[in-house]
DNA sequence: TCTGATGCATAAGATTATTATGTTTGAACC
DNA sequence: GGTTCAAACATAATAATCTTATGCATCAGA
C-alpha cells in the first residue's frame, strides 16, 4: 500500500472482506487492480502483504478457493465465507468507530 | 491503545503532536490521561509505546522538552516546536484523506 | 504500613507491513 | 524470432510499530 502506510496497517483483511463481499469472487492479481481503482489509485497493495492475508483468511475460515486453469497459467479465486461475512460486519464497524475516536481527538469535522 | 489495536498504528505521533498543539506543555503520565479523556475510555496509551516515541519526536525536532521537579519527583513536559506544528498539520491531512479514501473503499457515509 | 496512583524508562515479543527475489505464461511489437 | 512488459502466483529478509512485562522511585490515603 502506498498511501501513508503505516495508517493502512490492519485495514488490509477489511478491504479484502469488503471488496469480495461487493464483488463475489476475485484472485488476487485482480484484487490489487480493483482496490487501485476504487482508492482512485492511492492504495496499491502489494503482493508481499495480500498474498500471505490471504492465505491466512482461508486458514481461518474467512475466505475459500477455488483454483481455475486459464491456459497454462493458474488462477486462485477467492469467496467470502458466511464467517467472512460477519467479519466484515464487525471489521467495519469497528474502522467506523475508529474514525469517530480520531475525529474527537484531532477535532475534525464530524462524522455523518 | 486498546481502540482495535491494529488500526491505530501510525497514529500516535498525530494524537500527540496534536493534543500538545491544543494544550501546550504536557508531560508523559497526563498525556496518557488526557487522550484517554478526549477518546472517552477508548484510547489508552500504553507507556511502552509513548515514551519510545515521545524520544523519537524529540530527536526529531518535533518536541522539546523541559523536566521539572515536583517535590523529588520527576516531570518531563513536551512542547511542541515550529516544525512539530508544521507536522501536524501534514499527518492531519494525510489522516483525513486516509479516511476518505477508505470511505470510498469500504463504501461508507461521506465524510464531509 | 500497605496499597494504589503517579511518573519515568527499557527490553522482549508479536504483528503486519515493505522490499526484494523468484518462477512461469502470454501478448505485443519490431 | 527475440525482447519487453503485463499477468499471476509465491516466499524470505527486513523494518516499523505496537503490546506486554518488568523495573524503579515517590507520594497520598486508609
Amino acid at each position: 500500500m502506498n498511501h501513508s502506510p503505516e495508517l493502512l496497517k490492519g485495514t488490509l483483511q477489511t478491504i479484502v472482506l469488503k471488496v469480495l463481499a461487493d464483488y463475489g469472487k476475485m484472485y488476487g492479481y485482480e484484487l490489487v487492480q480493483r482496490v487501485r481503482q476504487l482508492s482512485a489509485n492511492t492504495i496499491t497493495l502489494t503482493e508481499g502483504a495480500l498474498y500471505p492475508t490471504l492465505h491466512r483468511m482461508e486458514k481461518n475460515g474467512l475466505l475459500k478457493t477455488e483454483v481455475v486453469m486459464v491456459g497454462k497459467r493458474m488462477r486462485k479465486y477467492y469467496r467470502i465465507t458466511p464467517a467472512g461475512k460477519e467479519a466484515v460486519d464487525v471489521k467495519i464497524d469497528n474502522f467506523v468507530s475508529f474514525i469517530r475516536t480520531m475525529s474527537a481527538v484531532l477535532s475534525l469535522k464530524a462524522w455523518v
